[in-house]
DNA sequence: AAGAAATCATACAGACTTGTCTGTTTTTAA
DNA sequence: TTAAAAACAGACAAGTCTGTATGATTTCTT
């Protein structure tokens, strides 16, 4: 079996400590080093850490939101489709140790400039977004206008449940925020 | 006109330089350049930067919670009290072009350690929650358990609201949030 | 099997970081 | 006015960081 490349193990580790011990806190010789890669090769691949790190967000964006779908589908009822994606947040963070989104980390302690990252912070909140609406549309059970406002409003909820249970230390904001959104969708 | 004393003039700087920059991207270097402190002095005031760091906390604290509490008590009707708050948001994350909350933005890419800034922001958040709840309380509208389920909620619409806006450099999501707010009260 | 491409280890540049220490100057208090 | 306390400037230690350069070694392709 052949050993991964270069890229993907770049990818594979920075991922791991950039959302693990944060983006600041990562050093591109931590990454070479358990990664098991030179760092010329490592620069052959990436031309700076920033890019790394828009892989990673590329790749993370990938994988939630396809854990997102998966979790959600689970349910046969449209409306508890939306409310499953709390259910999903509860999931990922308690095992994550409530460690928060990966995305909302970085962009908020980053230095100046790091505009790839702030724009693949947007981009995938965007997503989120119109992957929200487009599960209330489905549900047929919301007119247009509706669904602008409450898919912007339980967006919120999402956002607003992960920060506060990365401070609590806790799942009890995202039970709040589900209890939230079933009052929001009657 | 008595100068500022050494202590006065760290934390002013270290504040303005902490919230507009962040923190790791503010090195002790730069706070006792602008505010003209000499390195000893700085020392013999704080015993580390992590210090200085939960002095800017306390003393933000004191100052937002005064204006938080100073922008709803405009209105007279209690109901739009709460919803004031939101107003709140809009007046002062438009003023510092959605930088977003101080406490969210320090912890979320902190080194290992920093337990007291840490302590500092889920104090902070936890305040904020008896406030929303002791307001609630004030209109008379409704009952205690209500009150735990809907302060806990309208929290995460404002957390979600900042951070949101933050993201988004706009204040959409704090508009939204007060929609959402509005619902959850009637 | 031979040449090209990729990857390796490692040294280095140049800048940054927090915190300590020395010794001088200014301010305060008796 | 004089003695003590505080603040000053700045060098220094010991480490960090990103990114580049060099030359040896391995892997791939033809």
């Amino acid at each position: 079996m052949k050993r991964q490349g270069v890229r993907e193990r770049v990818i594979e580790t920075a991922s791991e400590l950039f959302y693990n011990q944060g983006y600041n806190q990562t050093g591109i010789n931590q990454i070479i080093e358990e990664a098991g890669v030179a760092k010329a090769s490592l620069y052959a691949h990436f031309k700076s850490k920033e890019d790394i790190a828009v892989a990673y967000l590329t790749e993370r964006h990938t994988m939630w939101m396809g854990k997102l779908e998966a979790c959600t589908s689970k349910s046969e009822n449209l409306k508890n489709k939306i409310l499953g994606c709390f259910n999903y947040l509860i999931e990922w963070l308690t095992e994550v140790d409530f460690r928060g989104c990966g995305w909302q980390n970085i962009i908020t302690d980053l230095p100046c400039g790091h505009d790839k990252i702030k724009a693949q912070a947007l981009y995938h909140k965007n997503e989120l977004r119109l992957w929200v609406k487009r599960k209330l549309k489905e549900t047929g059970q919301y007119d247009e206008n509706n669904i602008e406002d409450l898919g912007d409003q339980i967006l919120i909820l999402i956002e607003g449940a992960i920060i506060l249970s990365q401070i609590q230390k806790n799942d009890w904001p995202i039970k709040s925020a589900t209890k939230a959104c079933n009052k929001l969708l009657e």
